[in-house]
DNA sequence: TATTGTTATACTCTATAACTATA
DNA sequence: TATAGTTATAGAGTATAACAATA
């Protein structure tokens, strides 16, 4: 029952959005899950990368970011090109069926923030997600290996 | 390569905000995994309290919060006491172990914050404190068990 | 019967370490 | 030698289901 200061506060806050996350994920379909869907945003955000950059957009160490990009190979919704500059990597890319998919994950993920955020004004979604980004960035590179 | 809506944005930016809680993570004591750590902040905020209180402020199913629960009652940071209203349930408390702990919990998180946002305004701090607190709101119990 | 809480099991995400192939 | 990536293993977090005790 102490007085929390400011960082406690916010770092309370960041720990209580895992809820809304899985929030989040429980729209997904059963055959993508969570680090799959980032896979497919990030290469549709980004265009096509090697598999070091998931790595680090991501955040995790890239025995994670292989593990996510495997399962969306496997699914078909990513296929490995060769990177013309350096044959131990390859380029990912988002197959058509991956744009499908991530079409269908876009329609899910809008459709429950809709829901769930009526009440919230554009400028307020907008400012949060700056926010966020700010925040994200302001962390820098938080992976174990510290880069 | 498509371009993203308001909510899409937002929903990549709460799935990158992962990053932030592993690197915050990453500041516990190796004996207080971040469950542990969750469930002393929320003793201390807001007092006493069942096991059914604690899987509701978690947003988390009660299979979940009991296992953290148990965990630091096993390190003693915890105690349960009889709950005169229901046989079945008991109420959960900080020990002074508890308190010391959290206070060190709070002293590495506070640093780690102060270290990483520097350049923050006390007021964007805030702003984001509270956007999250907001956002969480606006997502209910976002339990599986939908409560 | 319904509810509080615990435990067993399974799945996802992540990190470390060992390994292969190429630079 | 160093780097890109994969795989095996282990640990943390969470959900479902079955269960015990009490309401």
């Amino acid at each position: 029952m102490e007085k929390p200061n400011r960082y406690e506060n916010l770092a309370r806050q960041v720990s209580a959005i895992g809820a809304v996350k899985r929030g989040m994920a429980r729209a997904l379909p059963v055959d993508c899950p969570s680090g799959s869907a980032v896979v497919l945003a990030l290469l549709n955000h980004h265009g096509g990368m090697r598999m070091s950059r998931v790595s680090e957009l991501m955040a995790v160490d890239m025995s994670v970011s292989s593990r996510h990009v495997a399962n969306t190979v496997e699914h078909g919704w990513v296929e490995r090109l060769p990177d013309p500059e350096d044959k131990r990597s390859r380029i990912l890319r988002l197959t058509p069926a991956g744009h499908d998919m991530l079409a269908e994950l876009d329609r899910r993920v809008t459709e429950t923030l809709a829901r769930n955020l009526a009440d919230w004004s554009d400028e307020d979604v907008d400012l949060l997600t700056a926010l966020l980004a700010r925040l994200r960035g302001s962390f820098g590179d938080c992976r174990a290996h510290h880069a």
